[in-house]
DNA sequence: CAGTCGGTTCCATTATGTGGAACTGACTCT
DNA sequence: AGAGTCAGTTCCACATAATGGAACCGACTG
């Protein structure tokens, strides 16, 4: 009955469809061709073309001149609105100021969604190094600190059941490549409090993140600090641990008192 | 043919349908339950059941416990990516920031789209008054300064197009009720410059705006000044109002410029 | 002026969405 | 406790809307 989700990626329905479409085309970095779309898009001709075509008629997508697509106006509506509405953001946005201070690089606030870490906001480092992180982009949970962390914390039969769903690629040489591996990693994360990331999504990129986890809200998360590898050894990610520990606390504790009584 | 835009509003479709229940959860400012979606909406109970069901299992809606429906992470995606993205948007943002601190108020960007006003960017005044306004959200032409901004711009044929779609609705004592009285505003805004809403949509707030229009890019919007009416006399807006034209000018010239050779 | 390519349109087929009605379970009123 | 109401969910015959292969168009290219 609710197994139905054996095809947990891709469209469900029409909706589905149009929506791995709009994916595509807010995912670019730039404006889109029809037949670039075409290309990354499973989808015939036809059918790609009237998708395409209702999500303009939709605003969420325009068609500037040259016949390229782009993410519409209408997306800024829904966009702003769940951005500014979303409360555990807002809860967790001084620690994450605070954490950004202590250390001075980039920190993270992420959320589990299935296998995936999605990243709910962040604070950029001063300096100018660019990482692929996106707010609202996920990352696997394998292979990124703030995804091992929320595991580590997940009850035995909700892991089991993420675990199991797990397709592993290999981003870096570190990256794990087994649920053997990952399990080990995750037992010695749940002791310390708290996980890292060894280069092993990006190289050159190293993390230390601590989850936040709260079962009335039945949310999964964590914080993280993340920087570039000549600039942070896992020294001094050890150093940092307990004030990112820290403040994941205190942010899980926040949640309680501010997301709580008032339901 | 492409008069087909009769129904300009509400669904086109199973998206459009879709789509419209999804608006009316991130619309509302807190999370709701079936019934009350089921009220905002003109769908039948097993059609919009469905719609919800879609829209969660697609991460637009998250099911809170206590079966309330609230926006959901992946919007977050669509949100930030298209915000961030958003070129007009950005080649602006200078302009808004040097126009607020020139005035001390409240400092919006939008566009037009259809017969509304769409706000993209915002300013807000150091002053803690609030407004309705949001990112995103759309108002009517012809009771806002933008809105009527914009329309003084448009050529004679699209202006009529649009006016033709116009239906009133008294939101003040100073609102347009007719086409007649909103053609005889707009003369003047269109002679002068820049337009004002003298508590046209709200009651106590007035603002200045004039014009930003690109034919390069069809792109037909403005920016404005707005501020309470205490604080905020007519004359103090007859004084902002250069200000706020040059701002305008500015932005079109950028626009131009950055956006323009690059295609 | 053939040939290719990107984009658009058509239309018979069929999968999908539709929505009225019936079902469930929680809560209330007497 | 039992009747009544209400929110939420499920069901299913029906009709609409999506599907996608194929043909079409127009702009470049050689």
């Amino acid at each position: 009955m609710h197994s139905s989700l054996g095809t947990e990626n891709s469209g469900t329905g029409t909706l589905g469809k149009a929506l791995s479409v709009l994916e595509i085309v807010v995912s670019s970095d730039r404006p889109l061709r029809f037949i670039e779309i075409l290309a990354l898009s499973d989808q015939p001709r036809g059918t790609l073309h009237r998708h395409l075509a209702h999500l303009v008629e939709e605003g969420l997508l325009i068609q500037g001149r040259d016949l390229c697509y782009e993410p519409g106006l209408r997306l800024l509506k829904f966009a702003y609105r769940s951005w500014s509405k979303n409360q555990f953001r807002a809860v967790a946005a001084p620690h994450l100021s605070k954490l950004h201070e202590e250390t001075g690089e980039t920190v993270h606030l992420g959320v589990l969604r299935g296998t995936e870490i999605i990243y709910v906001d962040k604070v950029e480092s001063r300096q100018t190094v660019r990482m692929g992180s996106q707010i609202g982009n996920a990352s696997p949970v394998y292979c990124t600190g703030l995804g091992k962390a929320a595991l580590s914390v997940l009850p035995q039969d909700r892991l089991a059941e993420t675990l199991g769903k797990l397709t592993f690629h290999r981003f870096t040489a570190n990256t794990h490549l087994s649920v053997a591996a990952l399990k080990r990693d995750l037992d010695e994360a749940r002791l310390r409090g708290y996980a890292f990331d060894r280069e092993e999504h990006e190289t050159e990129i190293r993390c230390v993140a601590a989850a936040i986890h709260d079962t009335r809200f039945d949310l999964v998360g964590g914080i993280s600090v993340t920087g570039p590898a000549y600039r942070v050894t896992m020294e001094q990610l050890e150093i940092w641990a307990h004030a990112v520990r820290r403040a994941a606390m205190a942010i899980s504790e926040d949640v309680e008192v501010r997301l709580g009584p008032g339901r």
